[in-house]
DNA sequence: GTCTATACTTGGATAGAC
DNA sequence: GTCTATCCAAGTATAGAC
């Protein structure tokens, strides 16, 4: 619903103080013991605070969850923002896309949005702001879709828009299978063959060279 | 880990009386009310029985859910696999894919695949199964691959079995992407977009013609 | 095999002291 | 704002009668 305009200067996260404490607590237990093991007490018990706070700072573990997806939805932009940006094929796009799993596969980002990716679908509250949280990354893939097939051959067959879509569902779909497998190598493997497979296509795409935003 | 041989000969079910009756009611209540909803109580009252009566038959509410999947997944396995194998472009598969969907989407075993695929992502004692249940559905997109690329160019590039698995990951990705932005029409109009788009990449294949199974 | 009744646990949420 | 104490609801699971 509302912007979210960044708080605090340096990190660019939307929260402060006792929230942001509240907020860290929260992505630590999705990070560590996923959603399913995400209740108020076990939360409070990682943070070191009492379980009340979470009800008077955020009103429900809900919101709370969602505010703590928004804090590393937007944490992870702001990483990658300038380099994806930056990006001007669909080679460099794949393997910056690896690239990109590896690191947050490291630091647990990757559990944190698989598992509320998931709670979205079973918990019906958490659906709307699960998917507003996952919207910048669709936009931001479409309008990089818009600037690789400007003049291809398929830019009047392709809508953007959907194909942006399709990717980030491509991505979400195979990192929960793998971990359903129990084995997010696989998951790597594939966007390995990725970044093997994307210059055939890239070459059916008009070069970008002196096309940059700058 | 059992094979689950059919009980039934006629529809081809694994279970028979009192206990397919409590897994019919678990499907009618992950396909009406979700996973989230998806408690002893309520499955009890959809099927007009004892909750202890689960707790007797399937040990716990996860076997149940788990048997229930297996249920649809086999059901819907044999209403597809016959005309699947007849396929033989990728234009054909991808026209089928999107029957698939419209059909178990009106019928609601769309939503309970999906909800299954999301309750294992949070709940790691479901995982297994479910990852179990899907197994055979990328074996078959597998097989099918194999047939595909059998003497083109890729043949040597593609892994048919990673392959398979990211082809099962889009469905799904895609499916649970569009309940969470509540419009499934969008997943429809994405599979439309590759009845489309696949015979641009089917006619970089070898013609099948004559080389089917029988 | 199926029912009733109930034990036990966990978790969301609030009241009220500090 | 933060803590203690507590309420209440919902859920799993079992005991024991039928």
């Amino acid at each position: 619903m509302k912007p979210a305009k960044p708080i605090d200067e340096r990190t660019g996260d939307t929260l402060r103080g006792t929230k942001l404490r509240i907020a860290e607590a929260a992505l630590e237990t999705l990070r560590t013991k996923g959603f399913a093991a995400a209740s108020a007490r076990e939360i409070a018990a990682a943070g070191g605070f009492n379980q009340a706070l979470i009800f008077y700072h955020f009103g429900s573990i809900e919101n709370l969850l969602l505010a703590a997806l928004e804090l590393v939805s937007a944490r992870r932009m702001g990483a990658y923002r300038a380099v994806f940006e930056r990006t001007q094929s669909l080679p460099e796009l794949a393997s910056l896309a690896r690239e990109i799993y590896a690191e947050d596969l490291e630091n647990g980002y990757v559990r944190v949005l698989g598992e509320m990716v998931a709670a979205g679908v079973s918990h019906a509250a958490l659906g709307a702001g699960v998917v507003a949280c996952l919207e910048p990354w669709v936009a931001m893939v479409e309008q990089k879709l818009r600037q690789l097939l400007a003049g291809s051959l398929f830019e009047s067959m392709v809508p953007p828009r959907d194909v942006a879509f399709a990717v980030i569902a491509l991505y979400l779909g195979i990192d929960m299978l793998s971990h359903l497998e129990g084995d997010r190598a696989r998951a790597e493997s594939l966007l390995d063959l990725g970044v093997r497979v994307s210059p055939l296509i890239g070459v059916l795409l008009p070069s970008q060279t002196g096309k940059g935003s700058r």
